[in-house]
DNA sequence: ATTAATACCTAAGAAATTTAGGTATTAATT
DNA sequence: AATTAATACCTAAATTTCTTAGGTATTAAT
């Protein structure tokens, strides 16, 4: 047993689009349920994407362009998988790019370079 | 003359407090104005805090006990110079080190260590 | 004399997320 | 067999954080 840290909220804003559009990046296609999944898993816990959250993103996602839609019958239940298109895969490459970028600049500002411990 | 990219405000967003907060720990007392002139120094204009962000933030960390306030007078214009407290300096550190440590999984996540250009 | 820079501030609005629900199916447990 | 947990979707009010757009006033530069 062991006590889960999740990250502070503030942290993980503004970088729920990019994680979304770059798991799809990664899997062809994938539905909101396992998205979910699959942030929890691969950040052991540290980064969990609520539903609240992710619905609304993947919505604007389609309507912005950068994925489509299939739905799937798994029996009575739906599932909705989402697929990057052209313009989506575009993105990603801008979106990534950016939070590199950006992640540079802070490592630069916080000195954390210099830094002995970058465990 | 050249054309100056910042990044998309919701990547800033969330980071304010740590950058505030680190800049007090490196520079022992720096006043609003300064702390938005130094970080756009530092970041080429990458980052542009603004002050209708940084005043608010300022206020907040000082209701938190983060940061003492000091007023200085220059001529007939106020300085107010923030300086952190002893549970500032703990605040720094606990924050730069989940930042530090959010960074690195964000870089798992979106696998950007494999990646050959880290420009 | 006028503009730019310095230096502080607030408040309305926008954007992204949290919180807190809701519905329904399927699998696991008691 | 009945209850709980997991799967799978969703929305809407409230919260947080920031942007935008003001405001005041002093000092330096043009």
């Amino acid at each position: 047993m062991y006590i889960c840290v999740m990250y502070s909220s503030e942290l993980i804003k503004g970088t729920l689009k990019t994680i979304v559009l770059n798991l799809l990046k990664d899997n062809d296609k994938m539905y909101g349920y396992e998205i979910t999944q699959k942030v929890k898993e691969l950040t052991d816990s540290k980064i969990q994407i609520t539903e609240g959250a992710l619905y609304p993103t993947l919505h604007a996602l389609e309507k912005q362009g950068d994925v489509t839609v299939e739905k799937v019958y798994i029996g009575k239940r739906v599932r909705k998988y989402y697929i990057l298109t052209d313009q989506g895969v575009t993105t990603v490459a801008d979106r990534v790019n950016e939070l590199s970028d950006f992640m540079k600049t802070m490592r630069f500002l916080l000195d954390l370079d210099s830094s002995v411990q970058n465990v």
